[in-house]
DNA sequence: CGTGCCAGGTGCCCT
DNA sequence: AGGGCACTTGGCACG
């Protein structure tokens, strides 16, 4: 592959761009499906469900064709302001300066960067058509405690996933070795006094039907305070070795398996 | 102001550049705190607390200067990859692809970008000491609240703010108007059952020293699944004008009370 | 560090 | 539209 080749789309870029050819270039992009990134000293309205206040400062700014807009600042993982897809933008300009108004309805919400001068602005069409897989969701777990129940426990037989209640769905339920029905609740994460809460109120849902039930709460670890709380309320936890669970699910997939799994359950 | 002026500074642009030139505009950025946006044709793969692959595309990828890395996509508000604030981020070239790899410790996470082209790479020193004013968090509902307890219930009067419980607090307690002992949870937006519970572990907790105790939920509305919870759970549940209360809050705010109650609370 | 809780949480799926 | 819940949730405050 060689470098700056022709394959990628060209970005449009400009340096130190007038507000004309902002707005030129910017509605070009969205009437394209480009996505923009702009260099901007500029503050930040913004009212809807809160509403918050940003001083002058330089930001990126990134319009996406979907009409979503984020504002990052110099550091932070999070956008310091932002407005979700399927927001309408807009630009004006009032005394020498470039508004860009992103708004959005349901709930009603207003968004105004309000720029006094743009350093960078660029647009490009990205080709994008890959998928992004997961991997380790509670659902490939799932396939893995499926296809392994002794995982669980030994002995263990799987009856039903994802069995809906009234609010709520229990994991996973089956029969343990002792033929005691059983409901299990599955944690990817370390499990927190709400799994077991959680757990608990399906199994107090169940116990209405099925008075004699177990519940196990199966997670890769458990924090000391649900540790607490699920002795305390007699629920079984069990640890679940995620990494192990990875490693079959990834000897699946390479069967091509994971995909037939994720489309029929 | 004039437009294109020297007041910002200048981001530095390369179109299509060379692995080189983008590593080296890179690192020089990174030494120096630049904010560094690429638009690249890549793939990337992340390993940590879960597990990712997304194949070949182009995205558009920021390097914050605190080492935070975001990927997005041409849609979508949310990040397709990232790597949070603080991680270590290094390069490398192997078989005509640039590789930028995030790494982080604790939890131990890893991701990497593999470019197989570069079509832009911008980096910019950007200056921000602004402040991001939320209003109308709920700490600013406390304020209002704490001026106009009449909002809550018609007499009432606060005594205490974030008490602390064995486990989580209270927002609000006080006397209602009748003397009677009152616990009050804070919702700045719709309360869902969550809150409910929430609150009645509260009351559950405090009427172990204080039989007699109210609870009252406020919030600007309420879910119906949460307005029967509360009704089972005899918990009253009351409503709060929250544009009320920001313009109450803006006032106070115009006469620079707001910082004093944030900071001496 | 664990625990709890807010967040403009967002997103997904189901009824 | 409401409900329940997962998410690489992130972020903050407090003991």
């Amino acid at each position: 592959m060689v470098e700056g080749s022709v394959s990628m789309n060209h970005p449009q870029v400009k340096v130190d761009p007038t507000f004309q050819e902002v707005e030129s270039i910017v509605s070009d992009a969205c009437s394209r499906g480009c996505f923009t990134v702009l260099v901007a000293d500029c503050r930040v309205d913004y009212h809807g469900r809160s509403s918050s206040k940003m001083g002058w400062g330089e930001r990126v700014v990134l319009l996406k064709p979907d009409g979503s807009v984020l504002i990052h600042r110099r550091t932070g993982f999070e956008a310091a302001n932002w407005q979700p897809p399927g927001c309408c933008i807009t630009f004006s300009q009032r005394e020498g300066e470039l508004v860009i108004r992103a708004d959005r309805r349901k709930p009603r919400e207003t968004l105004e960067v309000i720029c006094r001068e743009v350093a960078l602005v660029s647009s490009v069409l990205l080709k994008d058509d890959a998928s992004l897989d997961m991997l380790i969701s509670e659902q490939d777990l799932y396939s893995v405690l499926r296809a392994n129940p002794d995982l669980i426990e030994p002995g263990f037989r799987i009856s039903s996933e994802q069995k809906g209640l009234g609010g709520g769905k229990a994991d996973l339920t089956g029969l343990d070795r002792s033929g005691r029905y059983t409901v299990v609740e599955v944690k990817r994460v370390a499990a927190d006094t709400d799994a077991v809460k959680q757990l608990y109120r399906y199994i107090s849902q169940m116990r209405e039907t099925s008075p004699d039930l177990r519940g196990i709460l199966l997670a890769p670890n458990i924090r000391p305070a649900a540790k607490r709380l699920a002795k305390s309320l007699s629920v079984d936890y069990r640890t679940v070795d995620v990494a192990q669970c990875a490693a079959v699910f990834s000897k699946n997939s390479s069967k091509g398996l994971d995909r037939l799994d994720r489309h029929f359950t």
